[in-house]
RNA sequence: CGGGACGUGGCGCAGCAUGGUAGCGCGCUUGCUUCGGGAGCAAGAGGUCCCCGGUUCGAAUCCGGGCGUCCCGACCA
């Protein structure tokens, strides 16, 4: 390809909208452009790389079995409505009518198409296993899209389906999908940890995500250095036996002081002189229209997924919605403004985090204004509807699974892989005769991976001052020539020729045919990032020599004209272009 | 949805407090020069100052109401 006729439209300086390097520098790279809020437009550069991660996708798909096809975007709502999701979805669904009023969706997923298809095709045991995948543009109205293409409303993402008729099967379906994740991260170059994780929306029995290790990522993982038990903080399970109570001799009397203006754990603490392990956190939810109260110690936090999990299924409470009670109804279940609610005397269901159990002689809110009560106990002072692990683990907690102290680092969900069981083809009447002539519900599993998050988390882990750095396997052109000066014939004819030359090894090239000076060409080459680049120049020339250099060291090299395409060559196949 | 910031040529910004008819850098066009890390000189083109309404002789600037984008949180995969 050649710049001087590429809409490659590169920047100087970052956009103002941009706060993270990969968003940065795919825009001012030409990669991508936004349209509005969360969606994206893909530049020639930019749509080669997704292309390129498609490509990885689909052969360890293919290489797993699984079969491509494509499904609709816009769905209608009857399938949502069987599923039960068209109520479950929420805001997060982009909901519209047709010219006749029926309504319809924009596909966030598709695991009501793909039931609805199955349903009708499969008849027998005899189909199974089947797994299919497509790579289709999705829309999911994120309340808050960022990072550009981190977590866009409109995105492009392969999504797989699997089919099986028992257990066994199922989990077998599971594994390869698995283990052809763990190879896509590999070909991808992706510094990957795959992690227990939370269902979600989707649903299902058991997950794994697979995530992009980085500092700017959205997620918080905890892992452990002994074992490799690794999870999303939203799953990562606690010990939850070992909590002894205090004795009762030890126990204090309650008394009542004022903490004007202080709301906070740390102002609290300062304040009477006490340290966050010595409160109590009282925290308020709205459980649809419920409330009650979750107790965690000062120094932690709870986990919402932990409560949602312990209220459906240790209280055996139904709802929709958990959410934390706001201002107002704070108010109204304490008698006191945020930052001074308190157990005792709260007309609430409580509940408390195992770590509150061997607690006592606490600092609790009092359920007024500016007021705090200290030497507080539970039993004695307030009653405990039960205790859980509810608290969100944190660094050095113990590994549930060996008791070593946890780790803790940040991550970039690029895929996700969901055991369903049979949520689905329940719902939606899917199921085949087995041989013995008796209808068996489809045991499901579901897998996504985002195909355009993939393309800025690569940039995220691959990047430095100067732009992308991109690895050979989905670099938008594995080479770029640039001729230093193109007033002199001799350097825009040896260019010429190198670049011909890898032409026609294979080798996908960009020549930097620009009249531009040196500096631009440098910079332009480096803030797109392609990973091998060949200077030639006239200083070089003297001796016969052009200057090649790769991406991602400092220094260049001295080659011989007619010995550098060679070099390229093998520079790209080596690293699995 | 709660909190905050911003909206001015293609991009990045100044101007707004104290109203007087829009400016800087980059980019773009033309010419000449230049050619090893975003070249120099000269001459140009390009703007509904987010939108609607109000105040005023006069609004980018003041007031009211919208819309949009970004950040933090809530939410979500």
């Amino acid at each position: 390809m050649r710049l001087s006729r590429m809409f490659m439209p590169t920047r100087k300086e970052d956009p103002a909208d941009a706060e993270i390097a990969s968003h940065k520098l795919l825009i001012r790279g030409g990669y991508v452009r936004q349209l509005t809020r969360g969606i994206y437009t893909f530049l020639p550069l930019g749509w080669k790389s997704v292309k390129k991660i498609q490509r990885i996708v689909r052969e360890e798909m293919d290489a797993a079995g699984a079969q491509e096809i494509l499904m609709p975007g816009v769905q209608p709502s009857e399938l949502w409505q069987e599923s039960g999701r068209w109520d479950d979805y929420g805001p997060e669904l982009l909901r519209f009518e047709d010219r006749k009023g029926g309504e319809f969706c924009l596909g966030p997923t598709h695991e009501e198409v793909i039931t609805d298809l199955v349903r009708g095709e499969l008849n027998s045991y005899k189909q199974l296993p089947l797994n299919l995948y497509q790579i289709q543009t999705k829309f999911r109205d994120e309340p808050r899209a960022r990072f550009g293409l981190l977590r866009g409303r409109e995105f492009i993402m392969k999504d797989a389906y699997s089919f099986d008729l028992d257990e066994e099967g199922a989990e077998a379906s599971y594994e390869q999908m698995y283990e052809a994740y763990g190879r896509i991260c590999d070909r991808l170059g992706f510094d990957w940890s795959a992690v227990e994780a939370d269902t979600g929306a989707i649903g299902g029995e058991k997950s794994h995500e697979f995530q992009v290790v980085t500092d700017t990522g959205e997620d918080k993982l905890v892992s452990c250095p002994d074992c490799g038990y690794a999870a999303n903080i939203e799953k990562a399970q606690l010990p939850a036996d070992g909590f002894e109570a205090p004795e009762a001799g030890d126990l204090e009397s309650m008394e009542t002081v004022e903490t004007p203006g202080k709301t906070t754990i740390g102002e609290v603490c300062d304040f009477l002189g006490v340290e966050p392990t010595d409160c109590v956190k009282t925290l308020l939810y709205e459980v649809d229209d419920q409330a009650v109260a979750v107790l965690v110690r000062g120094d932690h936090a709870a986990n919402d997924i932990k409560v949602r999990d312990f209220l459906r299924d240790q209280v055996g409470m139904e709802f929709a919605t958990l959410e934390m009670a706001d201002d107002g109804t704070v108010y109204d279940l304490t008698g006191a403004s945020v930052g001074y609610a308190g157990p005792v005397g709260l007309d609430v269901p409580v509940y408390a985090d195992n770590a509150v159990r061997e607690m006592a002689n606490f600092v609790v809110g009092a359920n007024a204004d500016d007021t705090h009560r200290r030497n507080v106990n539970w039993e004695r002072d307030f009653d405990v509807e039960g205790f859980a692990d509810l608290r969100e683990a944190e660094a050095g907690d113990p590994c549930p699974e060996c008791g070593t102290a946890l780790e803790t680092s940040r991550g970039i969900e690029v895929g996700h892989v969901f055991y369903l069981g049979t949520k689905y083809s329940d719902a939606m009447g899917a199921s085949v005769q087995t041989d013995e002539g008796v209808d068996q519900s489809l045991i499901m599993g579901c897998y996504g991976m985002g195909i355009t998050r993939i393309l800025a988390a690569v940039a995220e882990q691959n990047h430095d001052e100067h732009g992308l750095i991109w690895p050979m396997p989905i670099a938008p052109y594995h080479a770029t020539v640039l001729p230093l000066q193109m007033n002199s014939d001799e350097v825009v004819e040896t260019g010429e020729e190198i670049y011909e030359e890898l032409q026609e090894a294979g080798v996908e090239v960009m020549i930097d045919d620009r009249d531009e000076g040196v500096g631009a060409k440098f910079k332009d080459a480096d803030l797109i990032g392609i990973p091998v680049r060949v200077a030639i120049g006239t200083r070089g020339l003297e001796d016969g020599n052009v200057e090649l250099k790769l991406r991602e060291e400092d220094d260049d090299e001295l080659v011989p004209v007619d010995e550098v395409a060679d070099r390229i060559v093998e520079i790209v196949e080596e690293r699995g272009a």
